[in-house]
Order: C-alpha cells, then sequence, then structure tokens
DNA sequence: CATTTTTCTGCAAATTCTTGCAAGATAATT
DNA sequence: AATTATCTTGCAAGAATTTGCAGAAAAATG
C-alpha cells in the first residue's frame, strides 16, 4: 500500500467515525504503529486532523457530539464486522441499503477486489469511494421512501446478474420466512436473492421472530443469518433446523 | 514498445485501478523501473496523474482525498440560487453531478414538480430528498474518478430521453466551446446535450475562457451560462456575441 | 506514585529516486 | 547516403524516502 493511499484511507475512516485509535489502524492496514503515528502527525501538520494521544479526532469534531442517530448503531457496526470475512476476492455480490449494508460498506478491507451490485443510492457512494471495488447500480426509477432503485428496469438487470453473494438487510423474519411492508422493495428483495448463489440475511435480533405483511421468501432461500447476537443463543434454534448457518 | 504507446497503457491501467506502483509496471511491460519512472514523472508533469513514492495515483483519487470543503462555495451557492427559476413545474431535467449542481438540488423550492435525470450519485441523492420530485438514475456501471455513471449503458439510456433542459456544470468554457478532461465523462455531457431541448451551464467565473484538453461541444450548443458575476461583465462580451444568454 | 500505554529519538535495512553516462534507435540535415 | 543531432532506454552509484525496531522519555491511568 502507498504511502498516500493510505493516509487517504486513515482521513476518511477519521471523517467516517469522528475519532481512531493508532492500534486499531495499524491492525486494520497492517503496518507498524510508527507509521501510523508519523502518519496521523503529517496529515496534522497539514491541518486535516486533530492529533491527540492515542489516536487522532476529525476537525469538525464538534459536530461529533451531535453523533449518528442510527438505531442501534453497536450492533449493526458488530453485523457488518461478522459479514467482511465472508466476502473474497473477485466475488460478485448484490446487496440491498440500509444502514447495517452502510456500515459494512464503509469497513470493507480497503485491499478487497470485488463486483457490487445495489440499487441503493447511499450504498453506492459508500462504495464508490473504495479504492478496489467495482460499483454497479441497478435501475433507473428511484423510491423516495427506501431510497432504492425500483420497478421493472431493476427487476429485469437483476435478472440479468450471476452474483456469488446476495447480502440483504432485513426487517422482519420467523418461521416461515422473510418479510416486509414495501411492495416495491418486496420485488428487488425477491429478484435479488434468485440471483445470488447464496443469501446471507442481516438483522438486529430485535427482528427476528417478527414478521410484516408481505412475504418476501421462504427460510429455505435463506443461507447464513447474522445478528450481534452470540450463533449460539437459543433465539436461533429453529432456524438451525433450516439448515441455516447462523453467525 | 513505442513510447507513447506505454504511456497510454500506464495511463489505461491507472484510470482502472486508480493506483499503480512502478514495479509493477515494470515486470508487466518489461521495461526498467526507471523508464516507468520517467514516464510517470512526464504523465504527472502534464498533470494526468499524481505521482507518489513507489507509484502513481488517477488524479480523482487525489481529488477526494484533499475534499475537505467545497472550493468557492459561496459563489457555487449563488449561481445555483440563478438556476432555480429557470426550472418549472413537470419539466423533464438532465443534469450532471457536480459541487454546483449538488447546491442548486438543495435549495429546489419544496413544491417543485418535475423529473430529474441524472447519472451522479450525490445528486441523485439530493434530489431523492425532495418530496416532489422524481428521480431517474441512468446507467449503472459508476466510475469511481468522477463518481458518475458512464460507459454505454448510461450513454445509451440518456439517447432514450427527451429532456427539457440539460443543466450541466462545466470545467472549462471558451471561444471554442466547453471542454473538459475526462473522457468517460465526456461521452456522458456529450449525450445530454443531445438529448436536451435548452442547455444551460453553469461554471465559477475562473473558469471561462479556460479551456482542457477534450472537447464537448461548440458555443452554438449553449443556450445559456450563469456564473457568479454580474451578467453584464465584460468577461461575457463574445458569448454574448454566440447568443448565449448570461445570467 | 507505580504501572501501563503512547510518543519520541536514533538507527538500520530496504526500497525508491536522482543523476550522469553510454549505447542504440530515430529523425533531421546536408 | 552519410552524418549529425535528438530521443529513448538501461545501468550504476549515491542520495533520499520509507518503514520497523529498540530504548528512553512523556503522558495517561488508577
Amino acid at each position: 500500500m502507498l504511502k498516500t493511499e493510505r493516509q487517504a484511507y486513515i482521513l476518511r475512516q477519521i471523517d467516517l467515525h469522528n475519532r481512531i485509535l493508532s492500534s486499531d489502524l495499524s491492525t486494520e492496514i497492517n503496518v507498524s504503529e510508527d507509521t501510523i503515528r508519523r502518519d496521523l502527525n503529517e496529515l496534522a501538520d497539514m491541518d486535516k486532523i486533530i492529533k491527540v494521544h492515542g489516536g487522532a479526532l476529525s476537525k469538525s469534531f464538534h459536530s461529533s457530539f451531535l453523533k449518528s442517530d442510527v438505531y442501534q448503531a453497536d450492533s449493526k457496526r458488530l453485523i457488518a464486522q461478522k459479514v467482511v470475512p465472508l466476502i473474497r476476492n473477485n466475488m460478485f455480490i448484490l446487496t440491498t441499503g440500509g444502514t447495517t449494508i452502510i456500515e459494512m460498506a464503509r469497513i470493507l478491507p480497503p485491499d478487497l477486489n470485488a463486483t457490487f451490485f445495489t440499487g441503493s443510492i447511499p450504498a453506492a457512494h459508500e462504495y464508490a469511494q473504495h479504492p478496489n471495488i467495482e460499483v454497479i447500480f441497478l435501475g433507473d426509477k428511484i423510491s423516495k421512501s427506501s431510497q432504492i432503485a425500483v420497478g421493472g428496469e431493476a427487476i429485469s438487470k437483476i435478472s440479468g446478474i450471476k452474483a456469488d453473494l446476495c447480502i440483504m438487510g432485513i426487517n422482519a423474519i420467523d418461521e416461515t420466512g422473510i418479510t416486509d411492508n414495501d411492495w416495491e422493495v418486496i420485488q428487488v428483495k425477491r429478484a435479488m436473492i434468485q440471483a445470488a448463489e447464496k443469501t446471507i440475511v442481516l438483522s438486529i435480533a430485535e427482528k427476528v421472530n417478527t414478521h410484516q405483511k408481505l412475504m418476501i421468501c421462504g427460510l429455505d432461500e435463506v443461507d447464513t443469518m447474522i445478528t450481534e447476537l452470540d450463533p449460539s443463543h437459543n433465539l436461533f434454534e429453529s432456524y438451525k433446523k433450516h439448515g441455516i448457518t447462523i453467525l
């Protein structure tokens, strides 16, 4: 990794999280802490960040008191961390939008080389930041309620894809399957599951064993489910029986 | 392999991967690293790439790296204010991306009822916030350097549109016409101008009477030009002679 | 105030860069 | 066609950069 690249990555991480630890960056990028510290000092000299003992802060730190108002952000970050290892180089990956997916997009390792398909503007935006990821946007008409592309164009584009993974944030899952409450979104999600070899669903535990009005698919279409809880939690018994891997 | 050929190859690789190592190129093309380095330096002198220790980066990479705050934000806000009145209800409008366009998107009156087409993720995102605007995203493959959709898919989608207005942020304009420096972006912008009845170009005054390498169109294709200056400024004399309305 | 963590300093190894130079290729000129 | 000038490329040696490491200094923590 080139020095400039590394510093750009650091800057981006600081923009994203408002603060970072030298030690975290060190293990993340796989360079010594000295190097990170020198980078941070250089960036601080350039007035791009604020260097503090043990790490650095975003210059607009004051605004970070407003914090992001993402519900259960910590859980979602945890889920995101569990997904990342499943993504390998050269994969074709279909994803939905949703805050958990965004969180995932942000922590994808910088050297990952993959193609991401999505109909979500925020997700596409995040993927596009990444140095080695190819982004394909699916569809044309954008639904305001869900901030994703919907309609026949999106569906037909998705159908034309043979993806390795479908990574999907969901709203409700129970023994009968995955459900949602937006007709247009349902269509898109169904098409995505069809188009991918494996389907990974992401959900905070709170949504497990709940259901909504519209069915997306049965449990047999799901390969892996990821929540913030430990996989051994007894909440997942019935899902395991359906052959779903819990992470 | 000829020098020019080699440099074209290098440029293409950088466009493709956003970054390259001198050593990789050396083994790839089978010339000494010195030669690669000299090539990179030449390309950097021509402002086509960013040379860094150990290799080079795409120019766009650097701009997103510097990002911080918007250059001449005040001017751009002023320009945005001048555009808004030109947009009427029920219009079909093609727009590019760019910070000026984003600024415009933010101040669109809430009761405006129109359909916006764009290939820019940030622009689409802004439009999607608006209560009464319909957003159509153009294209699928997203170029990291420009953050817009590029390629045949985008072009053909644009060609299928008959829009009332094309509102375009530009990089350079002089007596010969509008120019830019990114081949893929050129294609998209050209298609947009073709597909729209009227073309409005937005530019900060600093860019007026400058030019870049690649031609988008002549002045006769432009209907209106908007800058932050007063329309009576003598900078615009020659443009007025070409029948362009200055605002 | 003792312990742990982080930072600073100097140093060494590896890599990359610069520079001058020479040989070959290409272009220009007579 | 011959000669001269210019360009291109590879090589080598010294300079500069980058990075990791070790030990001392400084800061944070309880």
